[in-house]
DNA sequence: GCAATAGTGTCTCTTAGACAATATAGA
DNA sequence: TCTATATTGTCTAAGAGACACTATTGC
C-alpha cells in the first residue's frame, strides 16, 4: 500500500499536463407531434427536435449549447450523463449513447477538456412532464434543421452534427425507433418515425415487407389484448389500424449477403 | 483578452479535481497468413493477432498491455493515437479509428484517467518490416483468443473484447476487409478474411453474390491491366482466380427494408 | 358519398439457397 | 490422373418493386 501510494504520487509529481476536466455533452433528441387541424382524422406533424439551454457564465454566456457538465473522480462518464440528463430533463433510464470524444485543441478556452458526446432519444411524453418546470428562456427544444444552423458554443455544432449522423444511421440499422413510439404503435406511425429522421427514407411497400417477408417479420410483432385478440387503434384514421410492438429479434446485417 | 485570462484563470482555480492524464489506448489488429505445407498450392491458414507490449514500470509491471501513451494538450486524441502507432509499429496511414472511452473509477492506479480506445487495422505486410527492428520480448502479436483470455493490465481485457466485437460488427457491414488485403485480391481471399474475423460467417454461394447481384455487384470490380485485360492469379490455386479490388461504393444497410 | 388512412391482389423480375457439374493447371 | 481451387448451371421458393384495387368508418 505505501510503495503504491509512493509509486502513484511520484507518478503525478507535475510531470505531465494534465486536462483541466472531463466534461461530458449530451445530444437530446426528440421527436414532438402535433396534432394537424382537419376535420377528418389524420396522422400528425413530426419533428425531430433538439434540446439546447441558453449559457448563463463565461464562456459563450448567453449562447445556446448542449446541456452537459462535469464528470467526477467517483463516477463514470455514462454516470455523469445519466445525471446531466435527468436534471436536465427529469428523465431516467431512457436510451443514452457514448459516441464521440472532442479533443481539439483550444475548444474550450476554460483550458484543456476534451469532451464526452452522448446522445439520447426521449419520447416527447416523458419529456412534456418536465418542460412545464423549467424557465422557457434557458431551456428550450429546437427543430434539428434550425439547431444547425445557428451559431452553438463551443464545436457544439459539430457534435450535434455527429450525433445527428449517428442516429440516422441507426434508425435504418437497429430498432431505435422504438425509443421514438409508445410501447403499442401502428405501422404508418413507425415510418413517419423513420421518416422524421431519415428524410431520404422511402419504402413503398412498407407494411407488406415488415409483416410479411419471413427475413423482417420477426423484428415486430402484433399486440394483443388479455383475450388473445388482434388490438386495433383508429387514433390516426377512420379505418383502424393494426397496433405492433417491437420484439428483441434484431436481424444481423451484411454487404455481403 | 485580459478579461478572457481572468475567467480562465478565475475558472480553474481549484474548484475541481481534475483528471491525471488522458490516455490513449490502441488495439492493434493484424491477420497473419501462414503457408501450409502441403505439395499443392492451397490457402494459407490465416489467424487475427493483436499487438501487446508488457510494461517495463509500475503499474502492472512485467504485464501484457495495449499499447498507448498520454496525450498533450496541444495534439488531438487521433494524433496522439497515430503517434503511438508509428512509434509500435512504425506504420502510418492506416486505418485507426476511435471508438470508445473507460472511465471506471479505479481503473488506473496512477489516478483518475479515463481512457481514450482506438482500434487499428494494419496489412500484415507493412507490419512484417518493423517486427525485426524490435525486441521481440517486449512487443509481439499474439492470436486474439490467447489475447483474451490472458490476464492483461487495467482494463485491457475489457477495451480488447469491445474492440473485437466492433471489428466483427464492421467486418459485415463496411469494406474494412481491405485493410487486411492486398490493392487486389481473389475472392477466396477476401472470403478468408471475413471469416478469419468472423466464425460464425458463412456465405455458400459468396462468389456469384459478389459478383453478379445486382444490389452489392458494386462493392467490387475486376481487376485490369494496362491493356483492359482481365487479371488473374494463381498464386493459392491451380486454376487461375479473377482479381478484384473494392470500388468506393458502400451499400447502405437496413432492417427495414 | 367523400376523405383519409389501412391493407390486399397481381404481375414481373431478381435473388436466395442448395447442389451438381465443369474448368484449369501443377505435380 | 489426381488434387485443390475456381467458376457456372440449374431448379425452386422467396422477395422486390410497381400500381391498381378494395376496406373501413367518421363526417
Amino acid at each position: 500500500m505505501n510503495q503504491e501510494r509512493e509509486n502513484a504520487s511520484n507518478y503525478s509529481s507535475g510531470r505531465y499536463r494534465t486536462p483541466d476536466g472531463a466534461p461530458a455533452d449530451i445530444v437530446i433528441f426528440t421527436i414532438a407531434s402535433e396534432e394537424r387541424k382537419s376535420a377528418k382524422k389524420s396522422l400528425p406533424h413530426r419533428e425531430l427536435q433538439v434540446l439546447l439551454i441558453r449559457r448563463k457564465n463565461w464562456p459563450f454566456e448567453g449562447m445556446w449549447a448542449l446541456p452537459g457538465g462535469f464528470c467526477s473522480e467517483s463516477e463514470t462518464l455514462r454516470e455523469c450523463a445519466q445525471r446531466e440528463l435527468l436534471e436536465e430533463t427529469g428523465v431516467e433510464d431512457i436510451h443514452l449513447e457514448y459516441f464521440n470524444a472532442y479533443s481539439e485543441p483550444g475548444r474550450d478556452p476554460r483550458g484543456w477538456m476534451i469532451s464526452h458526446a452522448f446522445f439520447a432519444l426521449v419520447n416527447e411524453t416523458r419529456l412534456a412532464r418536465r418542460r412545464a418546470n423549467d424557465d422557457a428562456a434557458d431551456v428550450k427544444l429546437f427543430p434539428v434543421a434550425q439547431a444547425l444552423e445557428m451559431s452553438l458554443s463551443f464545436d457544439h455544432g459539430a457534435i450535434l452534427r455527429d450525433a445527428l449522423a449517428r442516429i440516422q444511421e441507426q434508425m435504418l440499422t437497429t430498432t431505435i425507433a422504438k425509443q421514438f413510439l409508445p410501447e403499442e404503435f401502428t405501422i404508418s406511425e413507425l415510418y413517419q418515425v423513420i421518416e422524421t429522421v431519415v428524410p431520404e427514407f422511402e419504402e413503398k411497400n412498407f407494411i407488406r415487407k415488415i409483416t410479411s417477408t419471413q427475413s423482417r417479420k420477426g423484428i415486430l410483432e402484433e399486440a394483443r389484448d388479455s383475450d388473445g385478440d388482434l388490438k386495433l387503434s383508429n387514433r390516426y384514421s377512420q379505418r383502424a389500424a393494426q397496433l405492433y410492438r417491437f420484439t428483441n429479434y434484431r436481424p444481423k446485417l451484411s454487404i455481403y449477403s
